[in-house]
DNA sequence: TGACGATCTCGTACGGTGTGCGAGTCCTTT
DNA sequence: AAAGGACTCGCACACCGTACGAGATCGTCA
């Protein structure tokens, strides 16, 4: 069985001024915020440290492991209300804007989360409190698992496509209206026959994109606690 | 502006016996749905064709166009109903099953879908089609794109979670019985302190994998389609 | 004080990656 | 026969993750 770094603890206090995992962690949150994936390299990390790149792995066992950790701290960030403080339905109206905004400061999650489990123990604490908030609402036990896990899906569904154009248009490094109108050209030139197509793409160049996208995250997740609303054994 | 790999097309007959976009993305395409992402490469691929590895540069700019007709073929793939034959509540529900188990013969598209716009003329035909059977909802035309998006969103979202923890136990090379336990021993482990997550846990495992995320899929979806259907508007 | 072992750093090297470039080969057209 | 387009591909470059082992620095104990 491999050994998780979530079990690996550093063995005594450092001798002298040393790297750590905090700092690295750190830094590599830095420039994946900043450049992306792509933009994170062990040599690079290395340097921004002032150190070797292979001074790492002193800490941490391979690049996937860092970004383990990485990913746990985003899920850190996610606060789930207690069901006390407001019941269910707004809780989880909180938690899915709160999850949805950790998404969008770290947009390079989508891109790695679905590749790894996430078991570190900011991922249990939300789990976690997020059983508490669902059971709270009268599911059954099994409906508590099914119920969160759908919220959790349209989440991270609808902000994973959100962040992705988002970040087209940051990359394109043009602004926003250039850059949509561009890709609706194009979209138009091999889209000529789709006259539905183009009537949508007319009606989403009419509005601001910001407000365009939020309105589309609440408008879904408003439908879906609907729908589990009513699940709710009476 | 960059021009589009979706708007170039080949000249001429081909001369002499060669090679060919369609034979170079059918060959990409067997690589990563049995090797994913990472199994795929240039110089593997031209080895596969029987071909030097720069010599597929003549039919595609960059690896990255060469995922974009990969993704694309995908949404060829996806069919979804005219609203004339069952409604649109019965096709919504036919389209969310093409579209996720299309994923799930294609378990790399997570990975990498949110990188890049899906602007190929299968995603346009896809789309287009989604509009129209949303369209006969009697959604107002606002509506239909916010619904037709938020289905897509949940479907993509729950599926990836889905071929996530999928591609884990078979990258794992063991079976999905001691790779379940395994991961949940180590859950146990960290999130020792947290009862309702051990509670979940052991609900989850004492059921059928399979037969558990489809349960998952069809709750989530269902409930979606129910809060959508009470925003027709009358 | 001196030696030992643990902790930590890092230069070097290996095998991989995507792809730009330019030379070379084939086939059609004039 | 000559020209020119269509196509193939070897080489090279810059970059990647990381295994390895030598070295540096420290606390501890004889």
């Amino acid at each position: 069985m491999k050994d998780w770094i979530w079990t690996r603890e550093r063995k005594a206090a450092p001798a002298r001024e040393t790297l750590s995992r905090e700092q690295i962690v750190a830094a590599a949150m830095t420039i994946l915020d900043t450049e992306g994936i792509a933009g994170l390299s062990m040599r690079k990390l290395g340097t921004k440290l002032a150190a070797g790149a292979t001074s790492l792995y002193w800490y941490v066992d391979t690049k996937d492991d860092l970004i383990d950790l990485l990913i746990d701290e985003v899920w850190g960030e996610i606060d789930v209300p207690e069901p006390e403080l407001a019941g269910w339905r707004a809780g989880a109206l909180l938690f899915g804007h709160s999850l949805r905004s950790a998404v969008l400061r770290h947009p390079w999650l989508p891109e790695v989360m679905y590749t790894r489990p996430s078991i570190g123990p900011n991922a249990m604490s939300m789990g976690s409190r997020g059983l508490v908030l669902f059971g709270a609402a009268g599911f059954s036990e099994h409906e508590i698992d099914l119920a969160l896990g759908s919220v959790m899906s349209y989440v991270l569904g609808t902000v994973s496509a959100e962040v992705a154009t988002r970040e087209m248009v940051r990359k394109s490094g043009r602004s926003q209206e250039s850059w949509v109108s561009d890709i609706l050209e194009q979209a138009k030139v091999v889209a000529g026959d789709y006259p539905e197509m183009q009537k949508s793409v007319r009606r989403r160049t009419s509005m601001d994109l910001d407000s365009g996208l939020t309105e589309n995250f609440v408008f879904g997740l408003d439908a879906l606690l609907d729908g589990l609303e009513s699940r709710v054994k009476k």
